[in-house]
DNA sequence: TTTAATTGACTTTCTTTGACTTTAATTATA
DNA sequence: TATAATTAAAGTCAAAGAAAGTCAATTAAA
């Protein structure tokens, strides 16, 4: 039997289908009204089907006029090159390769000569605080997120 | 439904496009009476929306011919926007205050939508892995130092 | 018996409104 | 003419209202 979240799960996917699959914007309580459920309901189908994990990113704004802003993502996992790069970071790179891999997404036209100084700045050992010995694992983390963002369809 | 703050925002917006976006002077009382709110009503939305933050600023004279002046600081080349943009973020900056000035940065033509994903996907909470609770420091070094490469030349 | 879903009380953030203050320009008066 | 009074703006601030977020306790499902 189909959870009352899964029946708001698949509404929004409706919705964004509806829409092109780019974005909606909805009314936490008025969802809420409509399935007769918690107003919390909404934030607990958002965090487990709609995270970045999922494809889909969400915004917010509280008070008058509020609105949660689901978009889809549609990474395009099936292109070979980026299934390849993400599976070569996975869970920590180091700087050099790091800048190796940047370097030759650059060289291969997939991002241009500003793209890869953005994403190199975020590599940098100065910019990566980080108490604890995490640096290679957040690098991996910014640079999948990064290169996830380019091969949207 | 849109609140009357946005609409307004919106209003200001068009007002400086149809100007090359360079300054628009109004009337408080004018605008609160067109739009039917009060006054202060329009503080409130120079306040939040045409910060320096979102790459604006406010000038004005009380009294007889009194007015408000929105300028764009993309328009004032005596303000270097990068100067102004580091001191802003500071040591620490929450996600919705860095993508808004993303936001900004990309609605005033300093970066492209791709260039603008890129640096949101390195603001995402899921990314910023961190054993500390100092994402929001992790992300302000990100974003000053994204922002410094896209301004040297 | 462990994981997932539901609920609701409480918190935080954003917007709207209005009473009161300050400043500038204009008009009236000594 | 210099000053005072009046009027015409804009500014400030706090209270009330509107919406979303959080979190922990319970309940249901696997």
């Amino acid at each position: 039997m189909a959870s009352i979240s899964d029946v708001i799960e698949k509404f929004f996917k409706e919705l964004l289908e509806q829409n092109q699959g780019k974005t909606i914007q909805i009314q936490r309580n008025e969802v809420a009204k409509h399935f007769d459920c918690s107003p919390s309901q909404i934030n607990y189908v958002l965090m487990t089907r709609f995270n970045v994990q999922h494809g889909y990113y969400i915004e917010s704004r509280r008070g008058g006029g509020g609105f949660i802003k689901i978009t889809m993502l549609r990474a395009d996992n099936s292109q070979p090159v980026h299934r390849v790069l993400l599976k070569e970071i996975g869970s920590e790179i180091a700087k050099t390769q790091a800048n190796r891999i940047i370097k030759a997404l650059n060289e291969q036209q997939y991002i241009s000569e500003r793209e890869s100084s953005i994403m190199k700045a975020a590599m940098e050992d100065q910019v990566l605080i980080s108490p604890l010995n995490n640096r290679d694992q957040l690098r991996a983390q910014l640079l999948k997120g990064m290169i996830t963002v380019l091969f949207q369809r």
